[in-house]
RNA sequence: UCCCCAGUAGCUCAGUCGGUAGAGCAGAUGGCUGUUAACCAUCGGGUCCGUGGUUCGAGUCCGCGCUGGGGAGCCA
């Protein structure tokens, strides 16, 4: 017999048809002539409530059976007669597929984060990471569904690159050289003898690619991991990571805003509707608010604010900061934390920052002191986006990398984008990671990421 | 990288003024019951993170280190 999903057996009509089912025990407790056993496949958060009574010739060992083993079962399924469940089988035979021994870290209560941080490789089997991990995935595919109905094209862009996007954050070094003896030139290292011929990264953005096949296909969007090796020690930071950029061709910044805001407001709503019974997990459990936060993205405006504005706002805040806040400073997380959690209460979109603060890849505005760019700042999180219309004058973008300290000739193909059938054009970066601390609640990066990568932190 | 906090049973934690180790859950055994974080009883369970020091005596106080967490910076 095919084994049948929990998932899709809990959506089924009461039939009192022999079904399958296998997957790993969450508990079992036993009563006079029978046991009950719950066993969760991973299809859903909900378990199976299986009803083994005395009669099957393995009863001895099904009462072995402890959290964490995994048995097959099969049966009826059948309407329960206890509360707390629609469904249960009644159990025709109990195949025993392994015995999970004490030592089974996992127990049938609440563990806390720290702890199953150590265990990674098992935390997936509890309710929360379960139900973690299948909204990451439903999220996933939503992204492509939202861009798919945009007539976005899907690009992957380069892992392995040469170019040190702008300095967008310390990147990992990508080499064959052995570092025990590594050829020299005089007194650097001679990167001709290295794999590529030259020095190579882990990608910290695919933001300049993206670009150009954004002026060749019109919209795209790139989906993928992204790597930053910077020394952040924080619940919202990791060294691998991934990262939504779209980028579209005849596209200026409040396109570019209005996608965003699109965007988040997509993802909201469908893991709001996709997602209903993950997500009461994380409504109850992990943040009461969830529920309210989550209808306010989805039905709110966001707020569009000049940088200049927002500078005022804080200004005139009678809250005290421990930062000064002045033209031409970046915003700092307890500036972002007043606009949209007290001031606000709602996402924010902060524009038209000083060009000081900027990459060089940003459009210099009509003032000569700001450039098109744009952070989407929501509660909680801080900004979940930054983005900006870029910079298509060929002769202002040759000045700009120019003060940045950025050689030309390394740009030579991101420049001929701007010789060859140039057009206004813009993009974003929104932080997956951040997408789905936002939607469940959680509030550690290191907790909706399968196996993280933190600063001296590898294990799984 | 900086600042702060924590580390005690398999897990979550308590441990008073410095006086020699506790609870709940988990486990084992028995009982009861269409149960549902099942329940009741009994039992077993400790390198108090490591290291050095103060003291008659350190889980407790002090130094150093390790690990984890929170905040900041950087950013998504």
């Amino acid at each position: 017999m095919k084994r049948s999903k929990i998932s899709v057996l809990l959506k089924s009509k009461p039939s009192a048809e022999t079904v399958l089912i296998k997957g790993w025990v969450r508990t079992r407790r036993d009563s006079k002539g029978f046991s009950f056993i719950e066993i969760n496949d991973g299809s859903c958060r909900e378990n199976m409530q299986v009803i083994a009574g005395q009669e099957l010739e393995n009863y001895a060992d099904i009462l072995r059976l402890s959290t964490g083993s995994a048995a097959a079962v099969t049966g009826r399924l059948v309407a329960s007669q206890g509360q707390g469940q629609a469904w249960e089988v009644q159990a025709t035979g109990v195949e025993i597929i392994s015995i999970a021994p004490d030592a089974y870290p996992l127990q049938k209560k609440r563990h806390s984060d720290e702890f199953l941080r150590g265990i990674a490789h098992l935390r997936p089997r509890t309710n929360k990471y379960g139900a973690a991990f299948r909204i990451r995935s439903e999220l996933s595919y939503a992204i492509h569904r939202f861009f798919k109905e945009r007539g976005f094209t899907y690009i992957h862009t380069p892992i392995i690159t040469a170019s040190d996007c702008e300095g967008a954050g310390e990147m990992f070094r990508v080499t064959t050289l052995n570092p025990d003896n590594i050829p020299k030139a005089g007194r650097s290292v001679d990167y001709s003898l290295d794999f590529f011929g030259r020095q190579a990264n882990l990608t910290v953005s695919g933001q300049l690619e993206a670009e150009l096949f954004a002026l060749a296909l019109g919209d795209v969007y790139t989906f993928g991991p992204t790597f930053r090796a910077e020394n952040s020690n924080t619940r919202r930071h990791a060294a691998e990571f991934w990262m939504v950029e779209p980028e579209m061709a005849f596209c200026d910044l409040a396109g570019d805003m209005a996608l965003g805001e699109e965007m988040v407001k997509y993802l909201v709503a469908y893991v709001m509707d996709e997602c209903c019974s993950d997500l009461d997990l994380f409504a109850r459990f992990v943040d009461k608010n969830l529920m309210a936060t989550l209808e306010n993205i989805a039905s709110s405006d966001f707020v569009r604010l000049p940088y200049r504005e927002a500078v005022d706002i804080l200004s005139s805040a009678t809250e005290k900061f421990d930062y000064e806040v002045g033209f031409g400073k970046d915003l700092q997380s307890e500036h972002e934390h007043y606009l949209t959690e007290r001031h606000f209460k709602k996402p924010v979109i902060v524009y038209d920052y000083p060009a000081t603060i900027k990459p060089f890849y940003m459009r210099v505005n009509s003032d000569g002191e700001t450039v098109a760019a744009m952070d989407v700042l929501v509660p909680s999180i801080g900004e979940i986006i930054g983005g900006s219309q870029r910079e298509e004058r060929i002769d202002v973008l040759e000045a700009r990398m120019d003060e940045a300290g950025l050689l030309r000739e390394n740009y030579w193909w991101y420049l001929d984008s701007r010789r060859f059938g140039s057009v206004p054009h813009s993009g974003f970066g929104l932080g997956f990671e951040r997408l789905i601390m936002l939607i469940t609640g959680i509030s550690n990066i290191r907790d909706v990421i399968p196996f993280p990568r933190t600063p001296g932190s590898i294990e799984f």
